[in-house]
DNA sequence: TTTTATTATCGTAATATTGCAATATATAAA
DNA sequence: TTTATATATTGCAATATTACGATAATAAAA
């Protein structure tokens, strides 16, 4: 159906299943680091570092955006976009404590 | 055009892009927690934890099999399942890595 | 006000994902 | 061998995602 039954899980679940698909495609893994590469937050010169049109990347801004991955503030008449670092602690807590689970078990 | 330009982008990134892929979806949240819950490593009682169809199961499985996060070893007649450490600590890395970028920046 | 630069939105085509019924496969038990 | 149990595969319908050209919206500069 290429529907996900998101009533049939916990608010949980989907909410790192939402974050997840948010990081989950090269382009915006791409996005991530060089928003950490760049010491400074910057704009939209991420069109002129990634190999796709100016569209798409706005497009993939706003789903990282959405997902309150990355935030952007209005910089006169360009907008300078930086990664939220809560919601990547969250994410990384999530990894953490199933690691740290995984750790007294065996297989 | 719905197919991801990942010629474009490094190894790395597709890598990660494909992990994360693999984990970002409700029910695969779900299996991953409830393999996590169980003391022992289990089997197809999977689909009786979860409000979805057998084959539906075993599609979520193989995608998460296929990018290495669950192993499933043959036992008699079942198959027994359980979640591959070293994946989820090179994914839990990969956050803790970022995390670490981040303290060192301001937004 | 007009121009220029920057980012967002719309519309659309190509492809991917999700879910399930039906069915196949494999293995243990009778 | 037949039957029962467990899992995988196939085929399909509904929906989501990815990418981009065209165009709109916004704001500074001329």
């Amino acid at each position: 159906m290429g529907i996900t039954k998101s009533e049939s899980f916990t608010d949980e679940q989907n909410e790192i299943a939402n974050l997840l698909k948010a990081l989950a495609n090269p382009a915006r893994v791409a996005i991530i680091q060089y928003l950490l590469k760049v010491d400074s937050c910057i704009c939209g010169d991420i069109v002129n570092e990634l190999p796709l049109a100016q569209p798409t990347i706005s497009q993939h801004l706003k789903e990282l955006k959405n997902a309150n991955i990355i935030q952007g503030t209005i910089e006169g008449k360009s907008i300078c976009y930086c990664i939220n670092p809560e919601t990547m602690s969250k994410i990384e807590s999530y990894f953490s404590g199933i690691s740290q689970k995984l750790k007294n078990k065996c297989c």
